[in-house]
DNA sequence: CCGGTGGCCGTGAACGTTCACGGCCGTCAC
DNA sequence: GTGACGGCCGTGAACGTTCACGGCCACCGG
């Protein structure tokens, strides 16, 4: 009976006390054995690391991250897990934080009970967020969270971000659209003015001397892109290719043809914006500009364990910031 | 300057002793503001958390789960995110999870390198396991760690679990089919021998005097999915219904009937089980067999705390099962 | 024989928090 | 007037680990 268990929790008992005891040695004699460090010979490693098994003892990690001031606590803050394109890149994140010994804490933007954010933040010694919106300031609160952003919208001080750079998968894709014969393209935009790949769409296709159309739709899903696509077929100049907002709502422009009986890709052209592996369960395939998640969540994780080994010296500006580019994926739906 | 940093980790000075010192009180008052407890006077507390905000105070996660002996930490172990299956189910628990203070340490069942599971286990305060293989016997190790298993491929002992009951769904399915006018369908299914849910669709079947066919799948997958389907098609007895694996694997389905010219539903009919989001995003939506994921995140988070919360008794056996059942969802497949 | 060296191991302290307990002071009933 | 009581607050200890440092002993060169 050892003692109270405040938390009510499992009675995990065994401690480093019980193998040095067990073992005849002090404390730091099972640390190193435990901990392979050198200063120990190789017979009292054995007869220790033999009580700890013969014990079933696992160093308590409470104890542990209390003195090491890190617990190796990756925290990654995502959108909405619903859209596909989240997991994927949590999944990258996962399997590079894992190789570094790293673990990772999800957490969804904007579910959760208020203070969740900040509970968040709280509880892990770096963090990536990515949710398509800013990440609150104030949840850093006063503790300096190595923290980085992927595809910002607003820039910040003091933190790491990876930029995604699609200038060129546009000029690709507009070219490719071209070459495809469109004479009439629309843009499934959000929000009340062009959003920023908006923007690269619409200058890609001015330079080329052909107007591009702008639907504006109310949400970047798949409802979002369904209604707003059966709008753009009601126009007088009927388009005969559509740029979706994303590949979601790509999915639900293809479904609103699909049920307006146009032909894909003869009679409209479709792309899309991410590179979700879910356009490759559709049919047609969709042709997007994919972003290379692996690339991305490299960047983001290198930068990340950097900020967290290195202090963020006010002094040195250093290289905060990465870019990763988005790259034309033809698919058939052009 | 407040001393050596061993993690060389960021330099978090502000503990609760400055903040004492700052407000003229002891540690034990500021403990007592910061965590709402009683046995304060309201002005001291408003005088200490003014302090607190002020220095920037935070209390350290390090030192309060040592004491507390939990970080209210939950595991979360999946097979595959690329498989949109997890995502959903992770997002509910997720959501569920953070209701109830807890945060969530995702992993993926397979990734990482060796002892990865080792070190998830080791880390966290609970764990819910959603594998589609078996969770490791070991990896919990000596130490009694609260597991509970979302349908597991093989029963032990000592552990929570939710099977997932799909006996109600599949007659009903079978039923909806033969309304449909279904005389030579096909199961494309995973394994040498008939896996469980394949097992019901057999012998559902039978049960109505109808034979079902078993083609065997590679992987159920995309392109297991799509090469078993067109495997079956070329039978001397063209199938005119496929109920397939799982809804990644009748996608792969749908995409072979389409290449194959068949209609659906009107030729052939498709059934999928899982019920994912993503049958909504394609076309012809798809008729499945769905799992409530919500419920199915409640019951395991449910059993897990409680099994968190008091220990696990040997003597009282308490109830460690649950049961979800699925439910028949008719799209436009069938 | 003696001082130095290096391998092995132990002791005290520290990490930052919360728990158990006890002290002080004012109020109130008797 | 005195004892009890309750509100408010502080002190020591504990949680389990690792770090810094120092001691012991065997060995070796001089």
């Amino acid at each position: 009976m050892p003692g109270r268990l405040p938390g009510s929790a499992a009675a995990r008992a065994v401690t480093i006390h019980d193998v040095a005891r067990a073992a005849g040695v002090s404390r730091q004699t099972v640390t190193r054995a435990v901990n392979r460090m050198p200063g120990i010979s190789e017979s009292t490693r054995e007869r220790v690391l033999e009580q700890a098994r013969r014990l079933g003892y696992r160093p308590s990690r409470y104890g542990r991250d209390l003195v090491r001031r890190s617990s190796r606590t990756l925290g990654l803050l995502v959108g909405d897990l619903a859209n596909p394109y989240y997991p994927e890149l949590a999944s990258a994140v996962l399997k590079r934080a894992a190789r570094a010994g790293w673990h990772v804490v999800l957490a969804e933007h904007g579910g959760g009970p208020p203070g969740a954010l900040e509970a968040f933040a709280a509880r892990v010694d770096a963090a990536i967020a990515f949710t398509g919106s800013s990440f609150p300031e104030d949840v850093t609160g006063a503790a300096p969270l190595p923290l980085v952003e992927i595809d910002p919208q607003e820039v910040r001080g003091g933190r790491g971000r990876v930029e995604l750079d699609m200038r060129a998968a546009v000029a690709d894709a507009v070219e490719h659209l071209l070459e495809r014969g469109t004479d009439r393209p629309v843009l499934l935009d959000l929000g009340q003015s062009p959003s920023r790949r908006g923007r690269l769409f619409l200058d890609a296709f001015a330079a080329r001397g052909v107007p591009l159309a702008r639907e504006r739709v109310a949400a970047a899903d798949l409802a979002g892109g369904e209604e707003g696509c059966r709008a753009a077929l009601e126009r007088r100049q009927r388009p005969d290719a559509v740029v979706a907002f994303n590949d979601v709502t790509a999915l639900g422009a293809l479904r609103a043809l699909r049920r307006a009986g146009a032909d894909v890709p003869g009679e409209v052209r479709v792309v899309g914006v991410d590179g979700l592996g879910i356009g490759a369960y559709v049919a047609p395939r969709l042709t997007t500009l994919a972003l290379d998640v692996d690339a991305a969540a490299r960047e983001a994780l290198d930068l990340v364990l950097a900020l967290h080994a290195s202090p963020p010296e006010p002094g040195a500006p250093a290289e905060l910031r990465r870019t990763v580019a988005h790259r034309l994926v033809v698919g058939e739906s052009t």
